[in-house]
DNA sequence: AGGACGGCGTTTTTT
DNA sequence: ACGCCGTCCT
């Protein structure tokens, strides 16, 4: 990306601009059409985020807008964070920074934006400001409870499939209400749930992050005034992967754009891999539809990859019916032809890859600049079996995340009692753990007191124990608990909140109980915790910890030593590497047969995306490879090459062995 | 409270 | 084949 060539012209109002001075013309025309809806088709590795950041700059550098009335998109932190960064270096750089208070306080994700907004107007929808956000054990949690209390057989329906059926509804912006005809059988059920959910979320001053969509919605269209206070508040708005965008997002952003229709669409709907998840492509597609008159810029012009590269990839991507159209192009080298591989089995294609990579290291390459891009999560291990008789340093990117992890969030859980000693989620999770001899039927015995008198778990406790309904030893032990949180949350205010958590963690025993476990798993959850209440430094309160947590679900990692990537290749969007293996290009494999099976030509095209995708995440070397056969819980598969494969021009690639 | 056992799922998962 | 989870039994 650092190599644009030099066809720019000085900007006719804003000479010096240095955001402008190094764009391309189709750059600089989505970055200058800043009124009225635009939709920036960005292939990939055409200046996407440069086109972003660079249009911020330029709205601010014309005097069009204060920070505070841009509100900019995105659907990752990281995005965000990137984006954040990128305007600042852009406005320092330029000196071009207006006098007044510059942040972009509404450049965020989808959901913390939604989040900012609903703390603010909460008290219409019957929240208060300081709601809690669920995470997904809260949300299972709290379905298998609606499950029993409703007396439905959770074998027929299990929570899980309930939960995601209330989730797509969610997705498309659907309250119960308006869903007026759920059928027979497990959704009926999950209807019926969903009413109940919504019902205890309120009592519970909870959201889930479908809600923190899905109650703008509700809040724009039965408040009006609300509505015209909020969309006055922007003026510009900026989308970033727009192609991801779901239902609920698309009428939010609609909403929020209904008068000026400042917004700035930036997507690309050949990389929309996310429509299992409720992710409509439709919206990409029918942008000019729904904002008529709209400027739609193409960026085409490739800075990323080889000539051999975008040739396979625009090959591969034609196939697909459902699609706008564009033709990557680049100024560069057409490079190294595509390696194409065909293997014995999955051993020989983890030795091969591994042989590669050495060859690779030889040429002095980089392992930092190379990943393995696997369509499964389970295809992983064999890579890193490989890598480690090898010796080659590797990093496995996604799996569980920090903030997943059972001591943290069982840590974080009691960090939300603190803080709001209501949130029963919270409160059920860490009362008897560790263990204090609180069993299920003295926990039936708060919960169904705490819901016959409309008070919350914690308080209900208070008074069984005043009426001395507990006895014993029970009794003993939730009175110390409830007094140790009690001391906890006084020390708020006068002590970090780290410390406060690393008090917390002796003092509830916690901690002693993994360290009596004594295993290496047990050793690994203390250095969490030990990390958790270092990264708890960052944060003055603990509400805005707590909001952190609840809107985000990485840490950052650590990309210092030099290490080969290995990933999905849904994890690898939006990532470049000089050096890239794409392995199990198998029919069934990838493209999936599940997927295929369950949405068939809609799922086959969202599939070569994805392999369009991995294409394009390479600079300079791409290795395709596909074994004849491969074991797969533990049963011997024999498979076809990917179709895929099949849909390569002949003469940008290289087949080996041949298939 | 903890161990034994049977059943289930085992594609992708930005928040 | 395997690991995870819920349940049942002690």
């Amino acid at each position: 990306m650092s190599d644009l060539a030099e066809l720019n012209r000085p900007s006719s109002q804003n000479n010096n601009s240095s955001h402008i001075a190094k764009l391309n013309p189709e750059q600089r025309a989505a970055v200058e059409a800043i009124d009225g809806p635009v939709l920036v088709l960005a292939g990939a590795g055409t200046g996407k985020t440069r086109v972003l950041t660079a249009r911020i700059a330029h709205i601010l550098a014309t005097r069009k807008a204060y920070p505070g009335q841009i509100l900019a998109v995105t659907f990752t932190n990281k995005a965000a964070r990137e984006m954040a960064e990128r305007v600042e270096k852009l406005l320092h750089g330029g000196s071009e920074l207006p006098p007044q208070n510059s942040s972009l306080n509404w450049l965020g994700t989808f959901h913390s934006i939604g989040a900012k907004i609903l703390r603010r107007y909460a008290d219409v929808l019957g929240f208060t400001s300081s709601f809690t956000i669920l995470n997904s054990d809260d949300q299972l949690r709290l379905v298998k409870q609606l499950l029993n209390e409703n007396n439905i057989d959770d074998k027929q329906n299990p929570p899980k499939i309930i939960l995601s059926i209330i989730q797509s509804w969610k997705d498309q912006g659907l309250i119960p209400s308006k869903i007026d005809d759920a059928g027979q059988g497990t959704t009926a059920k999950a209807l019926l749930i969903y009413k109940a959910y919504q019902a205890r979320l309120r009592t519970l001053n909870a959201m889930d992050f479908g809600d923190l969509l899905l109650h703008n919605l509700t809040l724009f269209t039965s408040f009006p005034e609300i509505h015209k206070e909020v969309v006055s508040r922007f003026k510009y708005i900026l989308v970033d992967e727009y192609q991801d965008t779901n239902i609920a997002q698309y009428l939010w952003l609609r909403l929020l754009a209904s008068g000026h229709k400042n917004i700035c669409c930036v997507g690309d709907d050949d990389q929309s891999i996310y429509g299992w998840r409720g992710a409509e492509i439709g919206n990409i597609l029918k942008f000019e539809k729904d904002f008529p008159g709209a400027t739609v810029v193409r960026l085409e012009r490739n800075y990323r990859s080889t000539g051999n590269i975008l040739a396979v990839a625009s090959k591969l991507i034609a196939e697909n019916n459902g699609r706008l159209g564009k033709t990557l192009w680049t100024e560069g080298e057409d490079g190294e032809k595509v390696k194409v591989r065909s293997l014995w089995d999955g051993d020989e294609e983890a030795r091969f890859v591994g042989d590669e990579i050495e060859a690779l290291q030889r040429n002095g390459e980089n392992l930092n600049q190379m990943a393995v891009l696997v369509r499964a999560g389970f295809q992983t291990r064999s890579f890193e079996e490989r890598f480690l008789t090898l010796g080659l340093n590797y990093r496995v990117i996604g799996g569980l995340r920090f903030y997943e992890r059972q001591e943290i969030r069982d840590a974080t859980a009691y960090l939300r009692v603190i803080s709001q000693p209501d949130d029963d989620l919270a409160f059920e999770r860490i009362v008897n753990t560790p263990k204090r001899g609180i069993g299920t039927a003295t926990l039936e015995n708060i919960h169904s007191y705490a819901r016959s008198q409309d008070i919350s778990m914690s308080k209900a406790t208070y008074e069984l124990l005043a009426q001395n309904a507990l006895k014993g030893k029970i009794a003993a032990s939730l009175g110390g608990l409830l007094k140790s949180l009690e001391r906890w949350r006084s020390l708020l205010g006068s002590q970090p909140i780290g410390e406060i958590t690393d008090i917390m963690l002796d003092e509830s025993g916690y901690r002693s109980m993994w360290k009596l476990e004594n295993t290496p798993d047990a050793q690994g959850r203390l250095e969490n915790l030990k990390e958790l209440v270092r990264a708890m430094g960052e944060f003055e309160t603990l509400t805005a910890f707590l909001e952190h947590v609840g809107l985000v679900t990485d840490m950052s990692e650590n990309r210092d030593s030099d290490m080969i990537s290995i990933m999905t290749l849904h994890a690898a969007k939006g990532l470049e590497f000089n050096n890239v293996f794409l392995p199990g290009w198998e029919e069934g494999l990838f493209p999936s047969q599940r997927s295929l099976d369950e949405n068939g030509q809609k799922a086959l095209e969202e599939e070569r995306r994805l392999a369009y995708v991995g294409i394009t995440r390479a600079r300079k070397n791409l290795t395709i490879s596909f074994a004849g056969s491969r074991r797969i819980y533990n049963q011997w598969q024999y498979n076809i090459p990917s179709r895929f494969i099949s849909e390569f021009p002949k003469e940008n690639i290289e087949v080996f062995k041949g298939f």
